[in-house]
DNA sequence: GCAAAGTACTATACCGGTTAAGTGTTGCCG
DNA sequence: CGGCAACACTTAACCGGTATAGTACTTTGC
């Protein structure tokens, strides 16, 4: 009933620990018949290391923490966090890392956390998301020399490696999109302004705007859909209203949605609708929304593989995901009353 | 820069590794000049207990675990295991225990990671969801002697605590909110029928809509907006529809409530709509959607204390949450169009 | 005034692995 | 046939805590 360990194996193998030790971990140092005879001990009881005396003996804790900080409430988007969390698991469960996941007040706290962790010897190393502007983890966990990787822009992530989707590409993307269907004013909904993909989607829009020959405009939100709700009827009652409307999150979409079809405003007659990160959400609204679509346990899988590299002792670098597929629903279609132009000026030059 | 141990205190403070481990845990042994001398070394040099040979000691991992085994694409816009995991870290975090949180394909490979967990003593327990009317890894548990605590009714978790809401009160609760608004006829869009809360809610709503001689019918979905949708048709569709429908989340709901639109269906005036789990989905569409709301971090918090004192060898009890609360919104009111009888008949007996 | 009891420690074994150093046996080569 | 290397192990230290047994010194009791 007990659970067993590498000195058990070794009496009924007639070794010591040691030679069992070198078995199960393919060290020389044993005959192949005492290592196969050891793992099939092994096998046949069961044999899994104690994870706390493989973490005392070579230092290593043998798993990774992941931290949120945004409240509870207000994360829209939680399939996020779910399917990051399940990309980041396939890699880490074939070698048995286990993935340490909490929820946190704020970012002082998520702080907190980590150096508590890391003078625990609990992780690793961490997964950083939602890189800000000016971000104290990245100093701290440099200061404390602690591995990490960034899911987010390289930008700011000082010497942490990064693993970051082009958001600029993908702006332009939308940009030359809704262009192409006519649309000559543009409008964002934005997310916090304090996160890097923030500024680095607002800067977009505006060069590709200018690049397209496009008005462009922006109102911020803090991917709740209230906001969502109090952004997109401000921009609708402005005195020239965008026909276009990217949203930073599916959530805020979502409501816009709801705000322009409660004001008589038709979808995608008189406003077309870009959600930032699709969900089932977008597919589920009437009409459906058009959204940019990424691969997220893909990412979460590429930062897992990095992050093994990295606590290796291996230098590793940034890895740039493929871009965001536009995937084009319902929400979005030619501008039919375009505030007083023709339909398809871009067509005719 | 190297993380600070007890031999490093005890050198400082010119005693023996011992003095400083009684010092730290409140033990006797140790005057109280020397302890508060360790103490104040200890917090100066920041020292914390290096979590593996704690563990390794103590024969504690000093972490629970908790997986799910949903897809991760239908798990998505839930915000209920955000909520839960912070309730459960708000009463971990005291005592600095960790959390372990994964994803798992399905079962099978949720008990794999049970045994391998156990195994490898990473964790002192684990929170089990979703559970299942034969659930194997109840048997599991048992059999490996591992604590667990069932968020989920009592029924079938065998010798495992539960902390459980009661499903068949609040589906009496809708009954009787619907039954009072002069509703005759009743559906529900259930869950998945192997998970226990599902038939609960089944056998509830008969016997309720029973009681206050109502008619009942039942489709079955799996919480997914596509099933939500085709139930939905489905139910509007047959000879004699529902006046009201209940949806065992609130995706089905949400989805429930598009497709009626689309038919031409007024919610609520020919239809009212009452969702299962309350959250912003709920609040975001029009007409917002009457909801079961539930306090789900403080389920998880309750948890996460009779997790700390089951490993803790104490006998721990089933826990029954306060009822969940119907939160009325837009969706719900007196059918206008009763299919053939009077819009209030539960006024004139 | 001296044994018994208490106090404040130290010394050490232990948890379950890893790993460097040591030992006995075999094989090969000149 | 002696010497040395290679092999197949064993011995023992170590990781960083906890816990038990032991020791020196002080206090208490009669």
């Amino acid at each position: 009933m007990k659970r067993p360990t590498i000195a058990d194996i070794a009496s009924r193998a007639g070794v010591t620990k040691a030679a069992v030790s070198f078995a199960l971990n393919g060290q020389p140092g044993v005959s192949a018949a005492t290592r196969e005879r050891i793992l099939a001990i092994a096998s046949e009881i069961g044999f899994q290391p104690s994870s706390a005396a493989k973490a005392l003996a070579d230092g290593r804790a043998g798993a990774f923490g992941l931290v949120v900080d945004r409240p509870a409430r207000t994360l829209g988007t939680e399939s996020f966090f779910m399917q990051l969390i399940s990309g980041i698991q396939a890699e880490l469960s074939r070698d048995h890392i286990a993935l340490l996941f909490t929820t946190a007040e704020d970012q002082a706290a998520e702080i907190d956390l980590y150096r508590t962790w890391w003078a625990q010897r609990r992780v690793d190393g961490v997964f950083l998301l939602d890189l800000q502007l000016s971000d104290q983890r990245v100093n701290t966990l440099q200061e404390l020399r602690m591995p990490a990787i960034v899911f987010g822009t390289p930008k700011g992530s000082g010497s942490l490696p990064a693993v970051w989707q082009d958001d600029v590409a993908a702006t332009r993307t939308v940009v030359e999109y809704l262009a192409g269907l006519g649309h000559r004013r543009l409008a964002r909904v934005s997310g916090i302004p304090r996160y890097w993909h923030t500024k680095l989607r607002a800067d977009a829009l505006r060069e590709a705007a200018h690049a397209a020959g496009l008005e462009a405009m922006s109102v911020e939100g803090d991917y709740t859909s209230e906001h969502g709700a109090e952004a997109t009827r401000e921009l609708l009652r402005s005195a020239r209203p965008p026909t276009a409307i990217l949203y930073d999150n599916d959530l805020m979409a979502m409501s816009g949605l709801g705000v322009a079809q409660h004001m008589g405003v038709r979808v995608p007659g008189e406003l077309s609708i870009v959600a930032w990160d699709d969900s089932v959400l977008c597919e589920l609204v009437h009409p459906s929304l058009t959204a940019l679509r990424r691969d997220i346990a893909a990412a979460g899988a590429e930062g897992a593989r990095r992050m093994i590299e990295l606590v290796g002792g291996s230098e590793v670098g940034d890895f740039q995901e493929p871009p965001p597929v536009l995937v084009r629903r319902g929400s979005t279609g030619t501008p039919s009353r375009p505030a007083g132009r023709p339909p398809h000026p871009a067509a005719a030059p």
